[in-house]
DNA sequence: CCGATATATCAAAAAACTTTGTTGGGAGGT
DNA sequence: ACCTCCCAACAAAGTTTTTTGATATATCGG
C-alpha cells in the first residue's frame, strides 16, 4: 500500500472537507444512531430537501456515507471504512514516531 | 466532560475545516518531519508569504499548530493534543457501540 | 391513468473562503 | 540611524461552496 504523499493529501483534503460543515457533521452523527431516510433527516435537522440532498451527495461523493433506495425512498447510512481511513490518515499526521529530530533551521 | 452535542460538533467543523484545504494539509505534513519556520514553508510549498500567513493562522486559531517567536523569525509546530483531540472526535462518530439499532423509517 | 410523495438535479443568488499585492512592525546587522 | 529581512494584517479581487426555488423522475395508492 505504497500511497504517494500528493493523493494521500488529496484524499485527506476530501474526507475533511466533507466533515468540515455543520449541517453534515448533524447527518454523520444522525446516521449514527442508524440507517434513515432523507426524510427522517429533513424533519430532524429542520432543512430544506434539496439542501439535504446536496449535502448526502458530498458526503457520498467522499465515500463517508452509502445509500439503499427501497421503494420511493431512499436510505442512507454511514460507511465504517471510511472513518477507518480517517483514523489511519490523522494517526499518520500526528507529530510522533517518524519524526527525524527537526534540525532547527533559519539560524 | 460532558461536552454538549452541539459544541462537540462546532469543534469538529472548525478542526475538520483547518485540514480542508491541500495547502494546510502539507503544512501538516512537513511540521510533521519537526519544526519549520514561515520561510521554510514558502520556499518548500512555492507560496507567498501572505498566503502561508493566512493558513498558518487558520491552523493556529483551530489549535492545530502552536508558534514560538525567536528573534526575526517565528517556528511553528504541531500540537500533539489537537490530533488527540480529532481522533477522540472521529472514534465518536464511528457507526458502532451506541449504536441503538435503527428502527427503519418510512413504512 | 391520476394525484401525491420522496428524492435528485439544476440554475441563479448569496455567502464563505482564498489569493494577491500592499503596508507596517519588530529584529538584526552595519 | 538606516537598511534589510521575517512575518502578520488588511483590503480588493477572484474562486468555490452553499442556499434557495424550480423542475424532473420514479414510486405508490387509488
Amino acid at each position: 500500500m505504497a500511497t504517494s504523499l500528493a493523493s494521500r493529501t488529496a484524499r485527506s483534503v476530501e474526507l475533511f472537507h466533507a466533515l468540515s460543515d455543520e449541517t453534515r457533521v448533524e447527518i454523520v452523527e444522525m446516521l449514527g444512531r442508524g440507517e434513515r431516510c432523507v426524510c427522517d433527516l429533513t424533519d430532524a435537522l429542520d432543512a430544506a430537501q434539496s439542501r439535504l440532498s446536496f449535502h448526502l451527495k458530498v458526503l457520498k461523493d467522499a465515500g463517508i456515507v452509502r445509500d439503499r433506495k427501497d421503494g420511493r425512498w431512499v436510505h442512507y447510512e454511514l460507511d465504517r471504512e471510511a472513518f477507518e481511513e480517517i483514523e489511519q490518515l490523522v494517526a499518520a499526521m500526528k507529530p510522533d514516531a517518524k519524526r527525524k529530530r527537526a534540525e532547527v533551521c533559519c539560524d
